[in-house]
DNA sequence: AAGAAAACAGTAATGATTTCCACTCGGTAT
DNA sequence: ATACCGAGTGGAAATCATTACTGTTTTCTT
């Protein structure tokens, strides 16, 4: 808890800090991302709609993590509402099958989706079994020899997820009585 | 026909020589297992049943990763016709919730579970998005770090899942035509 | 051996996701 | 620019994994 607060802290001390760089680098992958997309649909003849913009616009704006599809259709509404809802989960699938996004199930019978990170992008998570809680994390050395692996069996990784399962040190607590 | 007898032989007597040395590497993890479903559910005050049992057996004795429920279920009532589906699926949250079992998903919308590893076991994954095909390894050193987290932020790891997604050699030749 | 709590089998209900269908739209070739 | 055809859409119905509910049975404590 302390810690994350901590953390927190210093992102935004960072924020203030290097405002216009931030600015730049969240933008320049929105673009490079607009543009995988319209590659991937290009090449596999489908077409651009609006419907299409408008959830990648919602999708990708907000960095809200691990998205339900039920709640970007909320959000897509609000720019169109009649955007329907299979529309949603086409539209996702389509991100993922352009790797885009990425498809997360963290045990509540509803699938999520997120922005799949860019090269030097992390996104690991520590998740607690007895409250749910997810924390983030980071961490070089992991990153460096999940390469390793990828390059000796030859394969070329889109993205990657690492997922600690335990329990946190409340829950630990809270468990060991 | 002298040779395959021959092989046979050489077989049985390099499984007689390691004999005892296998069976307790067999035995002991799932004799653990036992006991901590027991110990679990008495210390939840729930109660001990011959579904459970023939559950529990079912599902750590094959050593088939990644189970489907359906497919337990198959297997379950093999050994006893009238266990029921509802009660499969029951037994797995319970062995989830004594951290026995691990849920996955894989994208297909079925949940899988597999027995959770014990100290030293590992399972990681290769999933590629082109085909499917999914690859096990194993890194100590990713172990290692992925320990190193755990330890600076307080969390006790039951158990962790890397996997890494991207395309296979062979899809990643296909995908570029 | 009796009683309370928990589990059970079987089935109905739930709810996320997919499919279907009639219609519309995007983009290429003319 | 126009016409065409395949891809995309919205809305609702269908599907299918999972969960909840029922009355009954089993376990375990005292």
């Amino acid at each position: 808890m302390i810690l994350e607060f901590h953390k927190c802290r210093i992102d935004i001390e960072n924020h203030l800090l290097k405002g216009k760089e931030e600015l730049i680098s969240r933008l320049r992958p929105k673009a490079e991302r607009k543009k995988a997309l319209k590659e991937y649909i290009s090449k596999k003849k489908l077409k651009s709609t609006k419907q299409r913009d408008t959830i990648f616009d919602e999708f990708f704006n907000h960095p809200g993590q691990h998205i339900t599809v039920e709640e970007l259709y909320e959000k897509v509404k609000k720019q169109n509402p009649k955007i329907g809802y299979a529309t949603v989960y086409r539209t996702l699938k389509l991100f993922k099958e352009c790797a885009l996004a990425f498809e997360r199930n963290f045990g509540d019978g509803k699938t999520r989706y997120e922005p799949v990170k860019f090269e030097g992008e992390h996104h690991d998570h520590l998740i607690c079994i007895g409250c749910g809680r997810i924390t983030e994390f980071e961490n070089p050395h992991i990153e460096h020899y999940s390469r390793e692996v990828a390059r000796v069996n030859e394969f070329k990784v889109v993205n990657h997820k690492l997922e600690l399962y335990g329990y946190c040190s409340a829950c630990t607590r809270k468990k060991d009585n």
